[in-house]
RNA sequence: GGGCGCUUAGCUCAGCGGAAGAGCGCUGCCUCGACACGGCAGAGGUCACUGGUUCAAUCCCAGUAGCGCCCA
């Protein structure tokens, strides 16, 4: 057997090289002959592919193929796909900037339009499947810079088991789990009053609000007793009176007692108010006593639910203020008043009604300035504003005790790594305050599947929804037709108009176990496969992408669809602050890797505890580089003597003491990657793998030159060894441990069993042996570098004081450290542990 | 304002009830038959602060402060 070890081994060119050879050599492609039992699936994040590349992705990606990889080696199919998260608003918005485009729905498809080479400006209309179309261009071109980056990077991904949460096959089961949510009430519409975005023209889901420090200003306005005198209102969004509906005070509030059940009139429209008792009035806030109008924020919406008040709004879903003077308001005087602030933004309507209250005498005092917290959608740049709209909704546990219970107690369930993650989880759920809006008015996503009826007097029924067969999905209801009916009747009296709407992006991804194995589709695969043994996912969307997942999975199949999850930490920058946008564009991963190669990258994301926070550290990849060129050169020396791989041979005490210590490495790191704790897992089989080159080499060097039987017990050791050092880093280290593999050995490293305790039977000496003579030689090195001489330099003698068990193990090695030692001579005498070195002249 | 996490050597982090650890950086030495993309050695810390529990606390408990994330 002939060993292909290079004279000068170098890590460049392994990530090309081997990423390469495991594909051509199928090495992680999935093999669906084994049953769920032999089964590791893991349901990986599909990365959002309208952002740039960052640290960020990188990191728990990582985390994720090294666990991947130790269940692979342990024996388990893993199941492994990946996905791509393409639709939804960011991909839009970077259609929208990258051509210089919007989407104007009410254009009609033109055949002839091709992507510009540079962008409009300024943007061009576009009708709503060119805008589609473009979409695809261009996440498919983000796809495959993902691509390139995770099989750079080394990611034992199966790239056969791929998707887009907007390709073909995640729509329909999309559409399918929506139907099924619909078919069983889980789903349902509903008008109501939903927060929303003016500048998007969409509604928004409670998941993606975001409350942000605004600068406003209490107004106090004079509204007016049946008897003249006023009652004094504080308010931050004198806009709203005209949508005022009603006035609140706490039940228990003396002040306003007698008011209870009287009705007041407002200043400037002067319309009729009843004022009501309510638990939600503050009366610490302001004077204690509260307009209620539809909507100026979630309050608002309580109290005009549970008092039953009537429906006054003023903003439309333009965020302008409508047109038409509301029909509400009676009198000439505050007739003219509304007319002064229709089809004005809120902003400009405040400062205009302000200038008219205080003109009329209703403001008391200044103004006083306040700094509150407004909310805004996430990706947003105006507040929200509350209008009436029909939605799309799932039942989420937000309005039901029992199945927030139930989401509660299958969250208990799930096996959390880190486990203090798992309250965030709760308190999201104890905190849901409605169902899940899952409608939006936007255009790249997928479609809500349904049509409506058109009564034959043109109005629109939308309590009977026409719904497309399970076979036919996914249907793009603006242009095909419902069953029963044809094109031409769209839209007409007697026909059907389609759902406008998408479906919330996470409405998809929330169904990323049953995508990416194949539910309904190919049942034989989903039963291998699901539930799932592991989500890997970051902490900031427990809220969304995990909750949504438990709950899409229990509604559809009782079950939680994984066994466990693991969070990972969020990414810093280097001074341990959150990672900024203008530092994350610096630091792209692609030359990071150029820089420091694939596996200094990987090991600083696998030296991140799991779930810690971990800051990006040049310092750690250039460690990481060190341990994989050190993998190559000590590999050279323990390859370099004779081929013997067997175990008989190994008989001197240093070599078993090696292996001892080798075992109980095998063993810890064993126990850490079981908990899925890749960290502790790396950092185990480092620090083991620096001592066996620094101590164990050394000390075994000098008799592995020679021949004979004790040569080829250190040979056997070496060879023996670095197998299972290769197998132990191979989950970090992919690339280096299979180049090294591939000079002796047959088949991938990652195709090859982790290493097993049984692999020691009968060769596990004491380890005490290699730790003592470890400590005297290290007490000899500290001689010579005190004396300034080279580690070569002779030694005349070295006494070592110690008791006689360390004697004894000292002397079981004796030839090992005198030669490591360049001594002649080691005398022992009794007594604490104590070396001195007498260097020779 | 609430929840969770973090705070240990100049830096990045392990350790988490029984005499303070690693790597980087720094200083010094060493090109010796794996490795200068090296090796060896050395210096460096009232384990954020204040109380408490314990024979014993960096570790457990309570509080304070700073940082981060999530949410109001």
């Amino acid at each position: 057997m002939t060993d292909l070890v290079p004279k000068k081994p170098s890590l460049d060119g392994l990530e090309a090289k081997w990423s390469e050879r495991w594909e051509a050599e199928h090495t992680y492609r999935f093999d669906r002959a084994k049953t769920r039992d032999e089964i590791f699936s893991i349901d990986t994040p599909p990365p959002t592919v309208s952002g740039s590349l960052h640290m960020g992705s990188v990191f728990g990606y990582v985390q994720t193929d090294a666990i991947a990889r130790y269940q692979r080696m342990t024996g388990k199919e893993v199941f492994y796909p990946m996905g791509w998260d393409d639709n939804g608003l960011p991909t839009e918005r970077r259609v929208q900037n990258f051509y210089g485009v919007r989407c104007d729905p009410s254009l009609p498809h033109d055949p002839e339009f091709a992507p510009p080479q540079e962008p409009y400006d300024p943007p061009r209309p576009i009708s709503r499947r060119n805008f589609i179309d473009l979409c695809h261009i261009l996440t498919e071109e983000d796809e495959q810079a993902f691509e390139h980056l995770w099989r750079t990077l080394g990611l034992s991904v199966d790239w056969t088991q791929t998707y887009a949460t907007i390709d073909r096959h995640s729509r329909r089961v999309s559409q399918r789990a929506f139907l099924r949510n619909l078919a069983r009430g889980e789903a349902y519409a509903q008008e109501a009053p939903v927060l929303w975005d003016v500048d998007f023209q969409s509604a928004v889901a409670q998941a993606e609000l975001v409350d942000k420090e605004r600068q406003g200003a209490f107004y106090r306005l004079a509204f007016r007793r049946p008897d003249g005198t006023p009652v004094h209102i504080d308010t931050t969004r004198p806009e709203l009176v005209p949508a005022c509906a009603a006035l609140v005070a706490h039940p228990d509030d003396e002040r306003y007692a007698a008011l209870v059940g009287s009705t007041v009139r407002s200043p400037l429209f002067d319309v009729a108010l009843p004022v009501i008792a309510h638990p939600l009035a503050e009366p610490d806030k302001g004077t204690g006593i509260a307009m209620v109008c539809t909507w100026g924020d979630l309050t608002d919406v309580v109290w005009w639910r549970e008092l039953d008040l009537p429906t006054r709004p003023v903003i439309e879903p333009t965020g302008r203020f409508r047109a038409a003077t509301p029909d509400w308001i009676d009198s000439e005087e505050g007739r003219t008043a509304y007319r002064e602030l229709a089809e004005l933004f809120p902003n400009q309507a405040r400062r205009r009604i302000a200038a008219l209250l205080d003109e009329g005498g209703h403001v008391v005092g200044e103004p006083r300035p306040v700094t509150h917290a407004v909310k805004f959608y996430e990706k947003g740049d105006r507040p929200l504003e509350i209008v009436s709209s029909r939605q799309w909704y799932i039942r989420n546990g937000g309005r039901n005790e029992e199945l927030r219970r139930t989401m509660l107690n299958l969250g208990d369930e799930l096996d959390w790594v880190p486990d203090f993650m798992k309250v965030r989880y709760r308190h999201w759920v104890e905190g849901l305050n409605g169902d899940w809006l899952i409608s939006r008015q936007r255009f790249f996503g997928v479609p809500i599947p349904l049509w409506y009826p058109v009564r034959d007097d043109g109005g629109v029924d939308y309590d009977n929804p026409l719904i497309p067969t399970e076979e036919s999905l996914p249907v793009d209801p603006s242009s095909a037709a419902p069953p029963g009916y044809d094109e031409g009747s769209r839209g007409r009296p007697g026909g059907f108009i389609a759902d406008p709407d998408v479906m919330d992006t996470w409405a998809t991804s929330s169904l990323t176990p049953q995508i990416a194995g194949h539910w309904e589709d190919d049942v034989d695969l989903f039963t291998r496969v699901f539930p799932m043994d592991l989500r890997p996912q970051g902490p900031e969307i427990i809220r969304t992408w995990l909750f949504a997942t438990l709950l899409r999975s229990h509604l559809e199949h009782g079950s939680s669809p994984w066994a466990g999850t693991s969070i990972n930490g969020w990414i810093l920058d280097p001074d341990r602050k959150k990672m900024s946008k203008s530092f994350d564009n610096v630091v792209t991963p692609l030359p990071l890797i150029e820089e420091y190669g694939a596996e200094a990258i990987r090991y600083w994301a696998c030296k991140g505890r799991p779930g810690a926070d971990t800051a990006v550290d040049f310092g750690v990849m250039k460690i990481g580089r060190r341990l994989a060129i050190k993998v190559l050169n000590a590999s050279r020396f323990a390859l370099g003597f004779g081929a013997t791989d067997r175990k008989e041979d190994i008989t001197e005490p240093l070599d078993r003491a090696m292996l001892a210590a080798l075992l109980a490495t095998v063993e810890q790191a064993t126990a850490a990657f079981d908990e899925f704790d890749y960290a502790r897992a790396l950092e185990t089989a480092e620090r083991s793998f620096w001592q066996w080159t620094d101590d164990y080499l050394e000390l075994a060097k000098t008799r592995a030159y020679g021949d004979g039987a004790t040569s080829r017990s250190a040979h056997a050791a070496l060879r023996m060894a670095l197998s299972v050092y290769l197998r132990l880093l191979a989950p970090t280290l992919p690339f280096v441990c299979e180049e090294v593999w591939s000079w002796w050995r047959q088949g991938s490293v990652h195709r090859t069993a982790w290493p097993q305790p049984e692999e020691f039977a009968g060769l596990v000496g004491d380890p005490v042996v290699l730790e003592h003579t470890a400590e005297v030689l290290s007490a000899v090195r500290g001689a010579k570098s005190t004396a300034k001489v080279s580690m070569r330099a002779p030694v005349e003698s070295v006494t070592v004081s110690a008791s006689e068990e360390v004697a004894a193990a000292l002397r079981r090695a004796e030839g090992d450290l005198k030669a490591a030692a360049r001594t002649e001579s080691i005398e022992y005498v009794p007594g604490d542990l104590a070396v001195t070195v007498r260097l020779a002249q």
